[in-house]
DNA sequence: ATTTACCCTATAGAATTAGTAGATTAATAA
DNA sequence: TTATTAATCTACTAATTCTATAGGGTAAAT
């Protein structure tokens, strides 16, 4: 299951996004817009923010704006820092690499076989789709 | 992240998969080769029973054993019963589809649009890999 | 009588999804 | 300049659910 943190995340992007003016939009704003709890975002836009995301403004007319242009973020990106590593499994993860304690041998291990095809499978999707595709 | 139960589920089905004879194998078994917590694997290759992929026998000589053909036996189906839906929001799921309670519009929201893609390219793999395929 | 699967319950730990309270910063109005 | 307001930032807490495992007893086959 896709956890409401990247759900949220995803929406709080891609709304910001949308934006025609390029003003901080608030932390409130987004919130209502996007039917999400507006303390549980916070901690979201935060942590996008710190991994270079977004930026922020704070006081008066601050808020949060992206960085980046849309078509430079790439869900590739985006769901390493919300959702976690892409790969189901950290014996085929490339960024998070760890060995299996319990599995003798990777290259006999069903469920490596199988985990390393779905993990193609999703990178060639992630590193397909930018913010701005998924803008409409 | 890939729950231990699929992940010791999927190594029960591929370990009975590869045995020459044809002879139900006990859970004890199967748990020491392939390091799994007996007490647990007991409830997985029950609920494998139930769902019609294993067959078991009790009593001295019993055990579990594969009902199907190895190639008969698709990921699709193994992964719907062990991780659950293959879609990661509800919304993109063809097995178990409910609507989102908070988002408008489907068809504008950046989540469906990009967990449709990744739903695709997931069944796309797990249609295209039997357990045949993975006793390598 | 023995061996095995079957069934039910409990539980510790972790992750998820929030909510509460306050501190900090910056813009603006007095 | 000073006070006020509006916003982000930080830290702590809590309810809930999920995960992984263990224990003990039952039923059936040999």
């Amino acid at each position: 299951m896709l956890s409401k943190k990247t759900k949220y995340g995803l929406k709080a992007l891609t709304f910001l996004a949308s934006q025609k003016v390029k003003q901080p939009v608030q932390i409130a704003e987004i919130a209502k817009q996007e039917n999400i709890s507006q303390k549980f975002l916070e901690s979201i836009l935060l942590s996008l923010r710190k991994t270079g995301f977004l930026g922020s403004k704070k006081g008066k007319g601050g808020g949060y704006y992206l960085i980046k242009e849309p078509k430079e973020i790439f869900m590739t990106d985006v769901m390493r820092v919300l959702e976690g590593p892409i790969a189901m499994v950290p014996c085929v993860s490339l960024n998070f690499y760890e060995q299996c304690d319990d599995c003798p041998d990777e290259d006999s291990c069903a469920v490596h076989m199988l985990m390393l095809k779905v993990r193609d499978a999703n990178l060639k999707v992630y590193r397909n789709t930018s913010l701005a595709d998924l803008t409409g």
